[in-house]
DNA sequence: AGACAAACCTGTCTGC
DNA sequence: TGCAGACAGGTTTGTC
């Protein structure tokens, strides 16, 4: 469910736990995503005592900086995965998977009915070793990516530049929404071959991801279903999405006239205006 | 290299 | 009203 807007949303919401003590944790159990069963014992042992010294973002990844360890731990959501800050905990929800008491009496619970997302332990200071972190790009909001880069990976291949957004190589944390809206204002069609878009081009689509994700975290990000911040609210920014999920609207380009297209590229639903975006 | 499908799992919506 | 099937914001893996 969440790109980077909606990531780094949690992140924010859920700054009051810095300095706060984990007491212990609870695991239901059940395995998360595919081939990654959650190592509960090596994680209460991380987390016993420890602080909760930083919340960082990468991408769609979520990083918890234990104080006074070696480790972090290393939170993607997936499609359905939820991080909330409680302060007082009632009967625990269906779904939830991890638990961390804290000592000031809250909880940090993690849910995810789909249980796409992971929940894990890096060494603090080599998390980039790790597979899933490895091949990410440059992450649009912290690392002020170099246009000249993202000119040259874009080079590097010829699927089309909406498939290739998609990727997390080319940059870190855009997703499916952020995809289509990032390329209608670009005015880039989004079955382009990447290698084919020319220096103006890219330079253009860089800086309209920035823009989409931006506007997006203003609003809290986009809650089309269930998406929740650590503190519980929705946000508001599927009131402000100018092509995903509007076949047959208007162009919101006023002078356009186009009506919004939806199709398939690799399963997954693209929307844009085929007579704007070339 | 890349197109395509399947896998992980559950909830919700649509159409009959 | 009830049920089957399609579909969903993500990532990984395998085949052709």
């Amino acid at each position: 469910m969440p790109e980077l807007p909606e990531v780094e949303t949690v992140r924010r919401t859920l700054a009051p736990l810095l300095g706060e003590t984990i007491v212990s944790t609870w695991g239901s159990g059940k395995a998360l995503r595919l081939g990654r069963p959650v190592e509960l014992e090596r994680i209460r042992t991380a987390c016993a005592g420890a602080e909760v010294a930083a919340l960082r973002r990468l991408g769609k990844f979520l990083l918890i900086d234990l104080g006074q360890r070696e480790h972090s731990l290393l939170v993607h959501l997936g499609m359905s995965g939820r991080l909330r800050h409680v302060h007082s905990p009632r009967a625990r929800a269906p779904h939830t998977h991890l638990e961390w008491t804290l000592k000031g009496g809250g909880l940090l619970r993690y849910s995810d009915p789909r249980r796409f997302g992971s929940v894990e332990l890096v060494e603090r200071g080599r998390e980039r070793e790790h597979p899933s972190l490895r091949r990410l790009g440059p992450d649009p909001l912290e690392d002020c990516p170099d246009p000249e880069l993202f000119f040259r990976s874009c080079r590097t291949t010829r699927r089309p530049i909406k498939v290739a957004l998609l990727d997390q190589s080319l940059i870190a944390g855009v997703g499916n929404i952020y995809a289509s809206e990032a390329l209608w204002q670009a005015r880039i069609h989004p079955s382009t071959p990447a290698a084919r878009l020319r220096r103006p081009r890219t330079d253009a689509l860089l800086q309209a991801i920035g823009k989409v994700l931006h506007r997006a975290l203003e609003h809290g990000g986009t809650s089309l279903k269930d998406f929740v911040a650590a503190d519980g609210q929705s946000g508001s920014h599927a009131h402000y999405l100018w092509v995903y999920d509007r076949e047959h609207a208007p162009c919101p380009r006023p002078e356009c006239g186009g009506s919004i297209r939806r199709t398939l590229q690799q399963q997954r639903a693209t929307f844009y205006c085929p007579r704007c975006q070339h």
